[in-house]
DNA sequence: GAGTTACCGTTACTTCCGGTAACACTAATC
DNA sequence: GATTAGTGTTACCGGAAGTAACGGTAACTC
């Protein structure tokens, strides 16, 4: 694949960019009839079926995904995608450390209640013969989880403490979340603000307990005012290079 | 069909106890290859595999497992049994508070760390191709949250405090184990001690926030006296039927 | 307008694997 | 010897993932 292009210029590879665009437009277009027909058949769809549900068949789809598992792949990004998009803002904005929790938390509640399919396909791993090596949800937990744990990290040194409880913590915390959302999400026998507060709560308490133990005591009704050096962010430093093309189109 | 026994008066069904016992063993011989061949061939191994493992073919396999799945989940029953033997000396017996969140959790870090595949095994759900809704990590996580959400439960309601809280707190418990132990036993980072450290102060810090916000404080080094009526139990009340023979070895 | 590229789309196939049918043998009880 | 409840085999079925081979079309270059 090394230099294939005949560099015929630059007029040459002026299609290259429409049809990268092309393909990229068409996978999306995949993965939205995935979610139709994962609805309508079940986790147990087959490529027929998905494919059917694009109307088109099953070559047509291998062409844009290498196999079932690429698929899945996909479908859970935009799970990721869709979370990531809600947290981020929760989470770096300013507020009162309550405050901030309960955005973090109420905002991933929310997000799970309102695509329960999609939610329920990403971590009931349904679907796939072989991947298993590449779990999203397990992917998407573990950013989250390092973000919160350097967010805390950097409390704690902030507050000359201990940090290295910080990733156990965000590990906990994010785990903790994930079970009780699940929990709710199944049978809903509270409303949302109610489990978003307990959760909060709780997480609250472990916090300050944890500030407490190390002589430190602050107000979750008051602003911190410490800023993250350097900024906040919730992806992982992989796809870097030249990443010009994280605007896109949201629906 | 009907009736093809003859009813020989009763010596006729003596046999029939010796075959239960010895399909009972059968069965658990199965597991035991299915178990070596799963460390042998990765996640992906086939029945025919899984046969070969326990030196016979495929349709005896088929004998004593209706499909797949049913072994799956002999499996990962006898994952549950294992954990379960352990978590719950650690969370009856008596002692501090918390003496007992650190048993429980610590017995439960230590139950994974001793059966690390069989552990990734149940939680990633690598194999069977259809089930899907009979999960066994979810349902042991089910199982040891309902547990514990009847502990605590318990003890809210004996200082007259609103036990709502007890089931979403107990999931989000078991969650937060759960991810930290998946954490922990991925990159051992730290010692299982130190994690077990961590999270009990975290849990113990959750407890006593929630206490604390309804007036109460306890001591975490004072044994509490509160007797749980009726005496906890871990199983689910289903297979219930005659059980004397709660009175097995412990090692 | 011929050639090239990079898609669109189809039908018909192969492969693999979970699961089954059919058949033969053995040990214990009555 | 008949019956029951197992032991075990080889050879097959069926369904779904994935592929081969074929033909069509729009855009751009020369």
């Amino acid at each position: 694949m090394a230099r294939a292009v005949k560099r015929s210029s630059d007029g040459g590879d002026a299609r290259r960019e429409r049809w990268r665009a092309h393909r990229e437009a068409r996978r999306e277009e995949f993965v939205d009839a995935t979610i139709r027909a994962l609805t309508k058949h079940g986790p147990d769809v087959g490529m027929d079926e998905i494919a059917a549900e694009a109307g088109v068949t099953k070559p047509v789809l291998y062409r844009h995904f290498a196999d079932k598992s690429d698929l899945y792949l996909a479908v859970g990004q935009r799970g990721t995608d869709l979370l990531m998009n809600r947290l981020k803002p929760a989470l770096v904005d300013e507020g009162t450390p309550y405050e901030r929790i309960y955005r973090a938390v109420d905002s991933y509640l929310a997000t799970i209640e309102e695509f329960p399919e999609l939610y329920h396909f990403v971590v009931r791993r349904s679907f796939t013969d072989k991947p298993v090596e590449t779990d999203i949800a397990t992917e998407d937990k573990r950013i989250i989880a390092n973000t919160l744990a350097r967010l805390l990290g950097d409390y704690l040194r902030a507050f000359d403490m201990d940090s290295g409880g910080a990733e156990p913590w965000a590990h906990a915390a994010v785990g903790m979340v994930q079970a009780a959302g699940d929990w709710w999400l199944e049978r809903q026998s509270m409303t949302r603000q109610s489990l978003s507060d307990y959760l909060t709560k709780i997480i609250w308490f472990a916090v300050d307990g944890l500030l407490r133990s190390g002589g430190i005591a602050i107000d979750p009704q008051v602003p911190l005012s410490l800023q993250p050096n350097p900024p906040l962010r919730l992806v992982e430093p992989d796809t870097q290079g030249e990443d010009g093309d994280d605007r896109r189109a949201r629906g």
